[in-house]
DNA sequence: GTCCAGGCATGCA
DNA sequence: TGCATGCATGGA
């Protein structure tokens, strides 16, 4: 991967493996928009982002150095050697077709915090609704960043809601769940940085004490917002897709269960 | 009107 | 330990 600044945009090159549709918009991150000429516009981090493809380049627009190489790289994973992590995966038969038909899905390394109350929100939830309800989160209590942009509240903030303010979001039954995961952020009774430096066993261990998370929502957080690569969230679509695994997962999967499962849900959303 | 969505807590056996 | 049930909301 090479970056260079040009104006105040910085050019990307030598990244296989990103087809910012299929990473942007596969249910993984919520805050992603597609605009009409073919960019993405989004805000991850506390930081705004328009980025595009041009060729072999990807352009991040109005995007400082600095925001680039301490949080962008990161959260792209642009150092992660996927295509070779591709081609393991494809000793898998049904993977091996759907990593052809669909190159370039990406684990987003997204913050804790956004990741996991995200998916406390995804629950018995379709993506649509999902992107409106945190949409509305973001508007009403984060930061203002101009341009209609706004950051993903802390917990701090949501630490001084009721009940009742997370239900006019429209959150549902769920407003009980993010109502005491907000406090519990906050004050420090729920330390996730902590979580991320356990290993997958505890870091799960810890999450699954979490009023309103299960085995689901926890593997979720713990992929897209841990960075366990290890984690294999299965939902309902998933359920689907285990009925061709009927001996458990191949061995081809191990370490990257996380990447393997990301392609096998677009499928499953596509074909079954 | 009915069904479903990146499920979970609860109660009960 | 496993299984049934209720749960909020909006789009199809």
């Amino acid at each position: 991967m090479h970056s260079k600044t040009v104006g105040n945009d910085i050019e990307v090159t030598g990244v296989e493996c990103l087809d910012l549709d299929l990473t942007l918009d596969c249910g993984q991150a919520f805050r992603w928009k597609r605009n009409d000429d073919g960019s993405y516009s989004g805000v991850a981090g506390g930081y705004f982002l328009n980025i595009h493809r041009e060729g072999n380049k990807f352009i991040f627009k109005n995007t400082t150095k600095d925001s680039f190489d301490n949080f962008w790289v990161n959260y792209f994973d642009l150092n992660k050697d996927y295509k070779k992590i591709c081609e393991t995966l494809k000793q898998d038969k049904l993977l091996c077709s759907t990593i052809d038909e669909y190159y370039g899905i990406r684990i987003l390394n997204q913050e804790p915090w956004e990741a996991l109350c995200s998916f406390v929100i995804s629950q018995q939830n379709n993506i649509k609704r999902i992107k409106l309800i945190i949409e509305r989160l973001c508007s009403t209590y984060g930061e203002d960043l101009g341009g209609g942009s706004y950051t993903f509240p802390s917990a701090e903030r949501l630490a001084r809601l009721t009940v009742e303010d997370f239900e006019s979001l429209g959150t549902g039954y769920r407003a009980k769940y993010l109502e005491r995961l907000a406090k519990d952020v906050a004050s420090g009774k729920i330390d996730l940085q902590k979580i991320k430096s356990l290993d997958l066993e505890d870091a799960r261990r810890e999450l699954l004490k979490i009023y309103g998370v299960g085995i689901k929502v926890a593997n979720c957080a713990l992929l897209f917002g841990f960075g366990f690569y290890s984690a294999f969230p299965v939902d309902v679509w998933m359920k689907r897709v285990m009925e061709y695994y009927p001996d458990g997962l191949p061995e081809c999967f191990k370490g990257v269960e996380g990447i393997a499962q990301q392609y096998l849900f677009h499928w499953a959303r596509n074909n079954l």
